[in-house]
RNA sequence: GCCCGGGUGGUGGAAUUGGUAGACACAACGGACUUAAAAUCCGUCGGCGAAAUGUCGCCAUGCCGGUUCAAGUCCGGCCCCGGGCACCA
């Protein structure tokens, strides 16, 4: 063994040794328990980034530790490699999106193969790839004929100057990235997917799922938005059709004092006809993007329609308005607006000039609606027959009467719509639909598929160039007439499947085999929390459709998830397109792949975000070059010791490290499996080697032994983390075969016995003495020995104790009695 | 604007169920070894005050208030930072 730890040959013949072997290659086998550990897989967007580096290495520290522990273990790799950023490329440097991403997703797996992760390699897939896309498109046309594919017109992000649709992502403060031209909201037909028809589901579903983050559900609960409420019709002079509103507040209608209509309400359109300054007002609205973040941060904009409508109970004239901040994709596209009870109305009736009608009153106080809303439950006023009811009563009172009346019902509104996952771009999936000359749609048929992307095209910043494609919009020769759709999927169709796809990723006879039942669901998901509602709920939401079409079991793809927060550098998270990531390649030429993955491991607990330093990693190595250290000087003490048999040969000394090493077992393992806390983990055995390393000179057979015991110790919880170096040191101590294949340790528990513990004596809550007591000692036993002690008798003054508070095995608390001394 | 997180020494973080605030590191400083440097090893390291040897007291977990014998942890109100908002992935 040599004296100093180089990583860079090591790291290389463990990775040889590994493959070699088929190390993680991983077999179906229905008699084993299987654990199957995924980490998001990336966009090959050119080179890996540190948040990558962390996702990877989080996910195989699980998938490790959990090899250990005697599971069958699946962890595969694959891309995500339809995407926006291939195109961009492209226009840049009129590279066609195949290229540049095969050629990204080779420099890629060169990176993730130096930093060791224990990948099935065989699995791997592409998502650009046929062999991928066809099932995408087979399932798609499978969903239409259950009905859970319709096309409907949607608003999309127009440039003007390039021609093109934008992603939200390129549209800045309301201008296109590359023309710099003001965005425009263009309505183009768009194949939706019916997620809506599983809202219930998939909301009842969150309930379900103890190994999710409670931050997660709740983001997908409010990302549903399931709110009960009532319709109210409204009708409207000089229509035929009455307007219907959604609102979950009735209590307040007899506080309504107009209505206000999203710019795109049909109404709203109808009265624009002859009304110039309303159109001028409705173009104005056109500007802009469409992310909702946009649109409700708009400053808050009015007009009057000059129409109205007959409240449903008075029958008063309520003005109709058409307002910015309404939104036509939620409820109806039109509210009732009560200024008194609510905050948005309130702003928008003052700015107007609308009046304020106060109908909800709480019973404590006399609120002023000069200067808010009064938002809250209360007892009503002002409102004829419900007066003096209460919000809930009167609410039910108006309801009750609307029904009878029919002009009104109940209704359960969902913020989340369906999934819109037509994208006019080229670098995606197909979307299998053929048009007839007359525009009709109709699907490709299953044996034509898969509808193949051309990949020698190269975009150019303006349209689709599968527009432009004759070879692809022609279906043959004979029928020039039928055209295709030149749309592509969204990319989180991709997404929404691949985990599945990898139990059987060669099947070509179909989507899914029987091998996913063996593997599926994820035992362990591991990804950015940014993927928390679209890319989860989607993943959720196919799972599902998969279960529908009879090629999975169960409701949920992942039993357990773990969100890493973001890497941060300078403040902001690391990414490409922030221009600030930090190469891996550098730091493992410098230090090795086992000190990148301590270090990210070992800087922060994985769900919280990590400000990168350069410095700390430095540090991780030498904690690694210390431990190379410790066992090359116990292997040049001779031959290798067994380890201690039990306890009793053992001095007190020798006792309370082999106690030490235990309790490090004990966390490790509870931090590592339980907890995800693998910075503690890290922690508790840097804790132990400092232990063995305070103790160089004991050189008895029993010390050997101790010493021995401990560094197994260290190697073995360390493995998962640092997988080249533990293999090295397994076998310099004298162990047979490699540290995978080892089992993970188990504390012994007459290791962790102690005959006494220290005991923390407070006086009111403050600490004033640390005393030792037997590790059994009585409530009676401690207060005796706390109240003979120096220090207590001090901080006592003398006092007689009021009440004692005692938790054993942690404190004594004597509290007194109030002083009532004067002060000085 | 709405939803979800976070805020603890010079820095990253620890404190797991309301029970010893600052584990483990980084940086810095002092020392040993060395011709020198690197590496390594030893030590100091929240603030203020009193001690001067082990000490002792007070303050301190973004800010203000509350509950409790006891609050970084629970409750109410605010401030700041990060993530998501349906076409970035």
């Amino acid at each position: 063994m040599k004296s100093q730890y180089r990583p860079y040959d090591l790291e290389e013949q463990v990775q040889q040794r590994w493959t070699e072997q088929c190390a993680f290659r991983a077999v179906e086998d229905p008699g084993r328990r299987k654990f199957y550990c995924l980490a998001m897989f990336p966009y090959p967007s050119g080179r890996l980034h540190m948040g990558h580096v962390r996702n990877y290495t989080i996910s195989d520290v699980i998938a490790r530790y959990q090899r250990m522990r005697g599971l069958n273990v699946l962890q595969p790799m694959g891309w995500d490699a339809f995407g926006l950023p291939a195109e961009n490329a492209a226009i840049e440097n009129g590279v066609p999106p195949a290229r540049w991403t095969r050629e990204n997703i080779a420099a890629m797996r060169r990176q993730l193969q130096r930093l060791g992760y224990a990948y099935d390699w065989q699995r791997e897939l592409d998502t650009s790839r046929p062999t991928y896309y066809r099932w995408e498109q087979w399932l798609f046309t499978r969903l239409l004929k259950r009905g859970l594919v319709y096309r409907k017109e949607t608003v999309v992000n127009w440039d003007p100057v390039d021609q093109t649709v934008l992603a939200n992502e390129q549209v800045i403060d309301g201008r296109g990235w590359r023309s710099g031209a003001p965005v425009e909201r263009r309505r183009v037909p768009q194949w939706f997917l019916r997620i809506t028809a599983y809202t219930e589901e998939l909301l009842a579903g969150l309930d379900k799922l103890p190994g999710w983050p409670e931050a997660v559900r709740t983001m997908q609960r409010n990302w549903i938005g399931r709110s009960e409420g009532v319709d109210i019709e409204f009708e409207v002079a000089g229509a035929e059709q009455p307007l219907t509103v959604f609102t979950t507040r009735p209590d307040t209608l007899m506080g309504a004092t107009n209505l206000a209509l999203a710019p795109e309400h049909p109404l709203v359109q109808e009265a624009a006809r002859d009304q110039p300054e309303l159109q001028e007002f409705l173009k104005e609205c056109q500007r802009g993007g469409v992310a909702e973040s946009a649109l409700r941060t708009m400053e808050k904009k009015g007009l009057p329609l000059r129409r109205h409508a007959l409240h449903p109970i008075t029958g008063e004239r309520l003005p109709l308005w058409v307002a910015n901040f309404v939104l036509m994709t939620y409820g109806t596209g039109a509210v009732m607006s009560v200024p008194a009870h609510d905050q948005r109305d309130w702003e928008f009736a003052k700015s107007h000039d609308l009046p304020i009608r106060p109908v909800v009153f709480p019973t404590d106080k006399e609120p002023n609606f000069e200067e808010g809303a009064y938002t809250e439950p209360g007892r009503l006023r002002n409102s004829g027959p419900f007066d003096n009811m209460t919000s809930s009563r009167a609410g039910a009172a108006i309801i009750k009467r609307l029904e009878q009346e029919k002009r009104g019902r109940k209704r359960i509104n969902y913020r989340l719509h369906d999934w819109g996952i037509s994208r006019q771009r080229y670098w995606g999936c197909p979307i299998p639909i053929l048009y007839d000359a007359a525009g009709h749609p109709r699907p490709v048929p299953t044996e034509d598929l898969p509808v193949r992307l051309p990949e020698h095209l190269t975009p150019d910043g303006h349209r689709s160039p599968l527009v432009d494609c004759e070879e692809f919009l022609s279906v043959n020769t004979q029928d020039t007439a039928t055209r295709r759709e030149t749309d592509t999927f969204d990319t989180f169709f991709e997404s929404s499947w691949y985990y599945a796809r990898f139990c059987c990723p060669d099947s070509d006879t179909t989507m899914l085999d029987e091998r996913v039942r063996y593997w599926l669901p994820v035992n362990q998901y591991v990804g950015g929390v940014e993927h928390a509602v679209l890319h989860l709920l989607y993943a959720r939401f196919f799972h599902r459709l998969l279960r529908d079409e009879g090629l999975v079991d169960g409701d949920e793809p992942f039993t357990h998830l773990l969100t890493q927060g973001m890497v941060l550098k300078d403040g902001a998270k690391m990414s490409k397109s922030r221009g600030n990531t930090v190469d891996p390649d550098d730091l493992i030429q410098r230090y090795g792949a086992d000190t990148v993955r301590l270090y990210m491991m070992f800087t922060a607990p994985p769900e919280q975000s990590l400000e990168w330093s350069d410095s700390a990693v430095e540090g991780a190595n030498r904690f690694l070059r210390r431990l190379w250290r410790r066992v090359w000087e116990h292997v040049q003490e001779g031959p290798m010791p067994g380890r201690p048999s039990s306890n009793t040969l053992l001095n007190q000394e020798q006792r309370d490290l082999r106690r030490c090493i235990h309790q490090t077992i004990a966390k490790a393992d509870d931090d590592i499996g339980r907890r995800y806390t693998f910075n503690t983990a890290i922690a508790a055995v840097m804790e132990l080697l400092n232990a063995l390393s305070k103790r160089k000179n004991r050189h008895s057979p029993e010390d050997r032994a101790l010493n021995q015991e401990g560094l197994e110790t260290c190697v073995l919880l360390l493995a998962p983390i640092v997988p080249h170096l533990s293999e090295v040191l397994w076998n310099e101590l004298g162990k047979e075969g490699m540290v995978i294949d080892a089992a993970w340790p188990r504390p012994d528990p007459q290791a962790l016995l102690k005959e006494s513990l220290e005991l923390v004596i407070q006086v009111n809550g403050k600490l004033r003495a640390r005393i030792q007591v037997a590790t059994n000692a009585t409530e009676e036993e401690a207060r005796a020995a706390a109240l003979s002690d120096r220090k207590v008798q001090h901080a006592l003054h003398g006092g007689t104790p009021k009440r004692f508070i005692f938790v054993p095995g942690r404190l004594l608390n004597i509290v007194l009695p109030p002083t009532t001394e004067s002060p000085p």
